[in-house]
RNA sequence: GGAUCCAUAGCUCAGUUGGCUAGAGCGUACGAUUCACAUUCGUAAGGUCGCAGGUUCGAGCCCUGCUGGAUCCACCA
């Protein structure tokens, strides 16, 4: 048998992916290089026809992670469906070079091997990197596959390519000469640890309890007392301050103290930053190793002194505490001072503090050379476009965050002191060469540590770039964006990332691209969300209860999982994410492979409909009968519309209905990227409607031009959620062709509106009667009694099919007086042939259904009898309140009849 | 300090310009079962839509205030 009595994922995934990429089926339609047939000098291709979303680099020495899961789940079911619409489609997969992530790990490795990066130079540790991530690579593309991305991999893209190196400094050429980039001498957040400068937006500032130490500073009559949660930096003093509009100390300002521990005089000085409400009201001023007390030096022309190095350690102060660590240094100067009788007092508090988003360290402000931009330009511009509404944001309330961030934008830091990474094109003047030549000059060539131009020899600065500066050029390197040709694939059509990068990455692309192309990169951005744990708590190492995406795909299937975790999410939201819903997942997986089995099944009854050809490998499961040579179809049989049936029934016409909504409601959650809510709709179309409805009364009718033109319409609407089990089926079923993956969306089904509408009754009928049995004492009610009908053209016309759907054994017309208990149907005379004890057992019920349709007249009637309802509302409502009532009001005095005569 | 989001059934979530009796999945209870599927089928119970006001014929949805939770940005000598 082909189809298996339940679906094992397992057994069809590997082969399926496999096939797919045989058959290079995920590569564009339009071809993604310039294009002139006609030798016209233009490019001939054009993008009203292309679909382009890129993937964010997983980390390339990785594994996926649940997040990860989520993306591809996104982004995979956006690029299948819009495959399927007809689009070509260009889904673009990459890998990150992770600069400090994969850094930190290769450091770790190199340290348990008891080696030290500063034993290679930094060429030398780059190919090591290089190697390193080589190895690890396959593992996390081989991830991407059994998720089922249906990714172009032939344009695999790694942030570390050399088109992506070339293009980045040719933007920072770019700015360099615009005059954007400076380099500066500037307080940066330091990892003692990772030896290395952070952005802003990568330090991670946790609340800890603290000591917040009072120290007098002396002067000739008196002493002022400052508040520092940091006494070893006294030593790099510059001034004490106080607020101007501080009475206390007005008459101090100008003059100077003398430094606790040192020789050194400094001035007191009258300075916004000083809070008089806080601590004493003077505050020291450290401009080496503070941010604030860098900008109170910059506006008071404060020397910068700066005490601790970057190894952690103390210089440029008193012998003694010279070379000390930060923290021995702390406790050296409070015992001295308190020896000194310049200690006076402490008190604890909360303040937040900078640490390493990494290693956890706490990060020290240092001063130092770095290279910036200058982002007012690049701000302004982006905020300019986002203002016209150029990108569309979802969630939407995005768009205004975001506007607000770059608003506020500080310069931004792009140099890192890590070997694995970018090199920043920049070289240094040799000191001794002739003074006229500049400091430093643009080259592109950072495979040499030092160059010669015009007779002055230059040495490459060290550092690299960012990771944020080169991603922010995803989509332009992705998609071979160029200055010379026109590029159907840029714009992208949608960004879809974590909203936790918003600010690191989507607001930088969106200035770059602007910068580089003049235009937005994307033209949609969807942000979600963390997926949390069952409980709605952040998954994490420490707690236990990470979720791993590769485990689920190997219990349950890829579809299963994809369908699980897109399950009750909406954009930008942190949501929670459980096993249970993967579960559903597979559930639903089982049941079209069962409702494929029956339909098949039905279908082998008629052998001159089954023919197919294979389009695929031998595998166990995919051998299928020879040919029949009878009639052969075309390929054009894959495309629904053409197919030919007639509805032949109501259920037949409802189904088509349902169908039509169905797709409907998906086209319109696609283009709104509600995900969960596509989901959903299938759901309940092929569980609900198809396989507990139509299908049931198929097993009567059995119209099998219907039944293939439905279930390959079902199947296609599925594929971009679930692409395995749809394509394993498709494979299986005898009359389908080709891929799903790469079949045509199906056109509406066409059918009888006023029998659609009229199986409604029929679902309500047959409702009714379950229930009412259901409610019956007793058990097995449904095989003990049957059926009785009045006049009833509606239950005359379908006996057998009320029958097979209630189990009831017989329906008779009603043949003289009524009798039994009559159903609770205001337009249908329905009796169940029960005996006068059971209706009278049932009275109870009987009574409590006629005061809960009373109590839905009485809101009906009030409604009614509101004026300024039937005066303001709508027609229809006021109409369509009006036929209510009259509905409930016949079925109460049916009802009301019905226990007169108990 | 600035901002954003969230609060609906036991749990996780829908509910799109305000409009029919507020929905789904899971869970729970009861019942069924040779006939595609126990990864099944049927039935049911379960909600003052966080609280208090306001606008409206009508509010889960709009407005104001409050409470509780989450996140981001800035700052914390």
């Amino acid at each position: 048998m082909k189809f298996a009595s339940s679906y094992e994922p397992g057994e069809y995934e590997s082969d399926i992916y496999g096939a797919w990429e045989a058959s290079d089926i995920f590569a564009p339609s339009t071809p993604t290089v310039p294009v002139d047939n006609d030798s016209d000098g233009k490019d001939d291709r054009d993008n009203k026809n292309t679909y382009s979303i890129v993937m964010p680099p997983p980390n390339a020495n990785g594994n996926l992670h649940i997040g990860h899961g989520l993306t591809i789940a996104l982004e995979d079911s956006l690029t299948r469906y819009y495959r399927l619409k007809g689009k070509s489609t260009w889904y673009i997969p990459g890998a990150d070079h992770a600069g400090f992530e994969t850094w930190v790990v290769y450091e770790r490795n190199l340290e348990k091997q008891g080696h030290t990066r500063f034993e290679y130079d930094r060429n030398e540790l780059y190919a090591r990197v290089w190697d390193f991530v080589a190895e690890q690579r396959g593992n996390m593309e081989l991830q991407l596959r059994a998720l089922g991305a249906s990714c172009s991999w032939n344009d695999l893209t790694f942030t570390l390519d050399e088109n992506v190196i070339d293009r980045v400094y040719t933007t920072f050429e770019k700015m360099w000469n615009d005059g954007m980039i400076y380099r500066g001498e500037k307080l940066v957040n330091f990892c003692p640890k990772h030896q290395t400068a952070f952005a802003d937006i990568e330090v991670e500032h946790k609340d800890e309890k603290g000591t917040l130490w009072d120290i007098a500073y002396t002067y000739d009559g008196g002493e002022i007392i400052v508040s520092t949660t940091r006494p070893e930096t006294l030593f790099g003093d510059a001034a004490v301050a106080v607020n101007p509009e501080d009475k206390r100390y007005k008459d101090l300002i100008g003059k100077t103290v003398h430094l606790p521990l040192t020789n050194k005089e400094i001035p007191i000085i009258a300075d916004e930053h000083a809070d008089p409400e806080y601590g004493t009201g003077a505050v020291k001023i450290t401009p080496a190793h503070d941010f604030d007390d860098f900008e109170v030096g910059e506006r008071h022309n404060l020397e910068r002194i700066k005490v601790i190095a970057e190894n952690g350690t103390m210089i440029n102060v008193p012998e003694k505490y010279y070379g000390l660590t930060t923290a021995e240094c702390r406790k050296q100067v409070l015992k001295d001072l308190k020896a000194a009788d310049l200690f006076r007092g402490e008190k604890q508090l909360v303040h937040s503090v900078a640490h390493c988003y990494k290693c956890g360290t706490v990060l020290e402000p240092m001063l130092k050379e770095q290279w910036f931009v200058d982002v007012e330009k690049l701000a302004s511009v982006a905020i300019k476009h986002l203002e016209k509404n150029e990108i569309k944001f979802h969630p939407a309330n995005k768009q205004k965050v975001l506007i607000n961030y770059l608003k506020n934008l500080k310069d931004w830091n792009i140099s890192r002191q890590i070997p694995w990474g970018i090199a920043i094109p920049m070289f240094r003047r040799i000191t001794d060469a002739a003074t006229d030549e500049p400091d430093w000059i643009f080259d592109r060539r950072t495979h040499l540590k030092e160059i010669e131009v015009a007779g002055v020899k230059y040495v490459r600065d060290e550092d690299t770039f960012d990771t944020w500066f080169s991603s922010s050029h995803w989509p332009i390197v992705c998609t071979n964006w160029t200055e010379d040709n026109f590029n159907p694939y840029y714009p992208l059509n949608v960004m879809e990332t974590g909203a936790d990068i918003l600010f690191a990455w989507v607001a930088r692309m969106i200035m770059m691209g602007l910068y580089v192309t003049g235009e937005v990169p994307f033209k949609e951005v969807y942000l979600h969300g963390l997926v949390l744990d069952a409980h709605g708590q952040k998954m994490s190492k420490s707690k236990g209860n990470v979720i791993n995406p590769m485990d689920l795909v190997a219990k349950y299937g890829s579809d299963a999982f994809r369908l699980g975790i897109l399950r009750g999410r909406s954009a930008g939201m942190n949501q929670a994410f459980s096993e249970q819903s993967v579960i559903s997942g597979r559930n639903l997986c089982n049941k079209l492979w069962n409702i494929s089995r029956l339909v098949q099944s039905i279908v082998d009854e008629t052998p001159e409909d089954a023919l197919s050809r294979s389009v695929f490998g031998d595998g166990p499961n995919m051998e299928r009968p020879s040919p029949v040579t009878t009639g052969a179809r075309e390929r054009s049989e894959k495309d629904a519309s053409l197919a030919s049936y007639e509805t032949l029934n109501m259920g037949e016409d409802w189904i088509c209905r349902e169908i039509n909504d169905c797709l409907k409601q998906v086209e319109s959650s696609m283009k709104n990227y509600r995900f969960a809510e596509a989901v959903e709709v299938l759901y309940q179309t092929i569980w609900d409607k198809y396989a507990d409805w139509f299908l049931e009364s198929q097993k009567i009718f059995k119209n099998t031009g219907l039944l293939k033109q439905t279930l390959e319409t079902i199947l296609i609407a599925l594929h971009p959620f679930a692409p395995f089990v749809t394509e394993a089926i498709w494979q299986n079923l005898s009359w389908t062709d080709g891929f799903i993956a790469t079949a045509k969306w199906p056109n509406k089904l066409k059918f009888d509106p006023i029998s659609a509408a009229e199986f409604e009754s029929l679902i309500s009928v047959v409702s009714e009667v379950r229930g009412t049995l259901q409610a019956l004492p007793g058990t097995n009610n449904a095989k003990k009694y049957s059926l009785l009908y009045g006049n009833d053209s509606l239950v005359e016309d379908n006996l057998l099919l009320i029958r097979t759907l209630t189990k009831v054994p017989a329906i008779n017309a009603l043949d003289g007086h009524p009798r039994g208990l009559r159903l609770a149907l205001a337009n249908h005379e329905l009796y169940l042939d029960v005996p006068e004890k059971v209706v009278t057992e049932y009275k109870d019920a009987l009574t409590e259904k006629i005061l809960s349709v009373g109590r839905e007249l009485d809101a009906l009637n009030a409604r009614m009898a509101n004026p300024n309802y039937v005066e303001r509302a709508p027609e229809h409502l006021v109409k369509e309140t009006k036929d209510q009532i009259k509905e409930k009001e016949s079925l109460i005095s049916r009802l009301k009849s019905q226990l007169e005569l108990i």
